[in-house]
DNA sequence: ATAGGGTTAG
């Protein structure tokens, strides 16, 4: 074809009119637009000739011109030709049309569109101008202009229907939509037109996958429109089989694709695509490979899929071949083969290739940046995709969304749920990611009211049956401590995966419901579900919060011998929490000795938590001198340390510790620290409150709140204590009641203030002992502290939460 | 001159 071009171009002189000449070239040139990637510089060469040889086109050849421009991303050109023309006719004008609306410029089209005299416009100019709204996601406008043309006597064909239902596409969301449209275009005698029933199936199909909608009532009537179909084209049936895909119904969408006598290029990925969204990467990688024994040529699309399954499957080297592939086979740099490219070496786990990628990239498109995004979250260096996200030239709400959660799994919960505002303040769909991003948030914060706030509107907006909505609702209502709302929606969850059952076993360990945890966890297991890394670190704490020692052993060991896991240093922190616990140091000291790697900080940590606990200062100041050798950072080790001599009774010792923290400039305040969560200010209280030292504590108490009212926040009546010594009697809230009180009186508590008592509880079930304190010292909340973890009393209810 | 299908980012 393109050889056509250039012999017509050299014969130029043999040809008669000159106009004719042109005419030819131009639709030669039409023709092989599809495929020729050197059009647009052909057509300037053969456009350059026009003018040299003086050559003025007529109206028919100018627009002709015009097109083949548009098509060939010569838009500059277009619009230069098109302002040149004095009074452009409509077939120019509805080109330009077209044009703008498929650049992304919806409002340029309309410009022109609303340029063109009522006297000259016509059907195909409406089409064009309807279809450009439908193709830039803007339904409402569609069929705005839709009824207007009606209003306006022009005479709707099929081509217009087709459009309008595109656009109605968009916006069904409900069942009723999908019955009143096709009654319509059954009224309309449209339903003839084969083009007509292709849409009409098309918003079956978009219906269904609305989550307010019954995809398996929309798809029979979809299907029973296929099927009753006089005749079938290409495109009804892929948008058929797409249609099953897309609601994830693939053993249907294959058997219509079995059904295929050709099978197009289109099927095959839309098959292929299918089994890799829905994990099946084995089926995808058989499916290429009938595909190829078919003889059909792989192209950008199904390369895409494929490097898409190889990220998830962590296949980089087949990943690479396919690269290379695409490499010799295309002459056209696909950009989306690159995005694909760009995540599948950042789920191999290199960042920084990915990065390169795209750096390398000429032309990059929103996929890019955010594929770049994902990368650097997924990685944890959340400052560089903080830094990366303000420099992306737009975003829209996947960007939001993923820096949201990223925020939020990076333990930022405050600055996910600042974003998540922004977004809805600017107005930028929240779909469900966005919730569950907020959710966790929520969760990382222990702000359940706001959670529960957000679980009522994914309710609202029918995204309840989100997979990835339910999970942070799992975990949030886990961290929370409302743990029969976090087991009510994960039974209500329509598809569960890995993560929920994880979630909601951690929810249960975490709130001293080991056993049912352990439980939970071997019904999974009997389920043929395979656990990961995340299972054994939840089912091991589980254990150790419960006291299930031996479970506990017995799990870590069954990881690797069973399910081939080898454990991290995570599994041996755990392993070394449950035996520290539960007073085994020694057995913790045997593990630590006979590790297969030098232990690292969290497994110290550990260990002198456990020491102090027991009271063992020896192996606790051993523990200790290695966190000193081990982190940079000797704020929490000082203050472990100061703990585990002040729970011995060595007052002396723990002093020293003190005063070295002081000399060294250690930022966090001994005796004393303070955070602001929401916009509450918490004030900690480290130390011994039966100690003569609480008078210093209470002294450097009332300093931070001259300070906290010059930075203008207004410190109110709430106070936490630190009470190492209940550390042991867990349940022991009353008989440390009397002293707790003469701290309060010390700190002049108004009546019926708000008291928070921050304790190193572990397991919360002495809600009894817990309200029989607050009538003694007059309070009307009380919030006890184990670590992150608060339990909450109020109203004679309790629940628990996540504090930071 | 206008329509309807397949890919990539969580």
């Amino acid at each position: 074809m393109k050889n056509a071009v250039k012999t017509s171009l050299q014969n130029q002189s043999a040809t008669g009119s000159i106009a004719n000449f042109y005419a030819v070239q131009l639709q030669l040139l039409c023709r092989e637009h599809k495929h020729a990637t050197s059009a647009s510089a052909l057509l300037r060469s053969i456009h350059a000739n026009m003018i040299t040889s003086g050559f003025s086109p007529r109206s028919h050849i100018l627009n002709n011109l015009i097109n083949i421009y548009c098509k060939n991303s010569g838009l500059v050109y277009a619009k230069h030709l098109f302002d040149r023309i004095p009074q452009p006719d409509v077939v120019a004008r509805t080109t330009m049309i077209a044009a703008y609306s498929a650049s992304g410029e919806p409002k340029l089209a309309r410009e022109v569109f609303d340029k063109t005299p009522l006297s000259i416009r016509d059907t195909v100019c409406y089409n064009a101008m309807i279809t450009g709204y439908s193709h830039n996601n803007d339904g409402h406008a569609a069929i705005k202009l839709f009824l207007d043309m009606r209003w306006k006597n022009f005479q709707p064909d099929e081509y217009t229907y087709t459009s309008v239902l595109a656009a109605l596409a968009l916006i069904a969301d409900h069942e009723m939509h999908c019955r009143q449209l096709h009654c319509a275009v059954a009224k309309s005698g449209m339903a003839n037109f084969k083009c007509v029933v292709n849409a009409l199936i098309s918003v079956y199909v978009r219906c269904a996958s609305s989550p307010l909608a019954s995809s398996l009532l929309l798809m029979d009537s979809a299907s029973k429109l296929f099927y009753e179909m006089p005749e079938r084209d290409d495109l009804s049936w892929t948008t058929i089989i797409t249609g099953y895909v897309k609601n994830d119904d693939l053993d249907a969408a294959r058997k219509v694709f079995d059904g295929m006598d050709e099978k197009l290029l289109v099927a095959w990925n839309a098959m292929i695509s299918g089994y890799v969204h829905k994990g099946f990467i084995f089926e995808a990688l058989d499916m290429l490979r009938k595909m190829y024994l078919a003889g059909m040529k792989p192209d950008e699309f199904t390369c895409t899929s494929i490097l898409s399954a190889c990220a998830d499957a962590g296949l980089f080297l087949l990943g690479k071949q396919v690269h290379a592939y695409v490499r010799r086979t295309e002459e056209k740099i696909h950009v989306s083969v690159y995005n694909a490219l760009i995540t599948l070496y950042w789920k191999c786990g290199r960042v920084d290739d990915a990065r390169k990628v795209f750096d390398n990239l000429v032309f990059k498109d929103l996929v890019s940046w955010n594929a770049v995004l994902s990368a650097y979250v997924s990685a944890g260096r959340i400052n560089e995709a903080k830094l990366f996200f303000d420099e992306m030239p737009e975003k829209n709400s996947l960007a939001w969304t993923v820096m949201i959660s990223g925020l939020a799994q990076n333990g930022l919960g405050e600055d996910g749920l600042k974003l998540f505002n922004q977004m809805r303040v600017k107005g930028i769909e929240l779909c469900d990611y966005a919730f569950a991003g907020a959710i966790t948030s929520c969760a990382v914060l222990g702000a359940l009211e706001t959670g529960c706030q957000l679980h009522a509107q994914l309710i609202q907006r029918g995204y309840d049956s989100s997979l990835s909505a339910g999970n942070a609702l799992v975990t949030f209502y886990g961290r929370s401590g409302v743990i029969e709302a976090a087991r009510n929606v994960f039974l209500t969850m329509p598809c569960v995966d890995l993560v929920s059952w994880n979630a909601l076993v951690a929810a249960l360990g975490q709130h001293g419901y080991g056993v049912q945890a352990v439980e939970l966890f071997e019904q999974m297991l009997d389920e043929n579900i395979m656990p990961d890394r995340i299972s054994f670190l939840t089912v091991i704490s589980a254990c150790s919060h419960a006291g299930l020692i031996e479970k506990g052993r017995h799990y870590f060991n069954i990881m690797h011998s069973v399910y081939k896991i080898s454990p991290g240093e995570d599994h041996y922190a755990r392993l070394i929490d449950l035996l520290s616990r539960a007073g085994r140091l020694l057995e913790a000291k045997e593990v630590i000795q006979n590790m297969p790697y030098k232990p690292g900080a969290p497994i110290w940590e550990a260990l002198l938590a456990g020491c102090r606990t027991h009271r063992n200062v020896d192996l606790g100041v051993e523990a200790a001198e290695q966190l000193f050798e081990l982190t940079p950072q000797h704020d929490g080790t000082y203050i472990l340390l100061a703990n585990t001599f002040a729970a011995a009774g060595r007052w002396d010792d723990a002093a020293k510790v003190r005063k070295l923290m002081r000399d060294q400039g250690v930022k966090k305040e001994p005796g004393c620290s303070w955070i602001k969560v929401e916009n509450t200010v918490h004030v900690f209280l480290v130390g011994d409150t039966a100690h003569p030292e609480i008078q210093v504590v209470y002294n450097y108490l009332e300093e931070l709140r001259l300070k906290m009212r010059k930075m203008g926040y207004v410190p109110d009546t709430q106070y936490v204590l630190h009470d190492m010594e209940t550390e042991q009697k867990e349940y022991a809230l009353s008989t440390h009641s009397e002293k707790l009180a003469v701290v309060f009186g010390l700190l002049k508590l108004p009546r019926g203030a708000t008291i928070r008592v921050f304790k190193n509880l572990r397991i919360c079930g002495d809600c009894h002992n817990a309200f029989k304190f607050m009538s003694k010292v007059e309070a009307r909340e009380i919030i006890v502290r184990d670590g992150n973890r608060f339990h909450h009393f109020r109203d004679g209810e309790c629940s628990c939460g996540n504090y930071w």
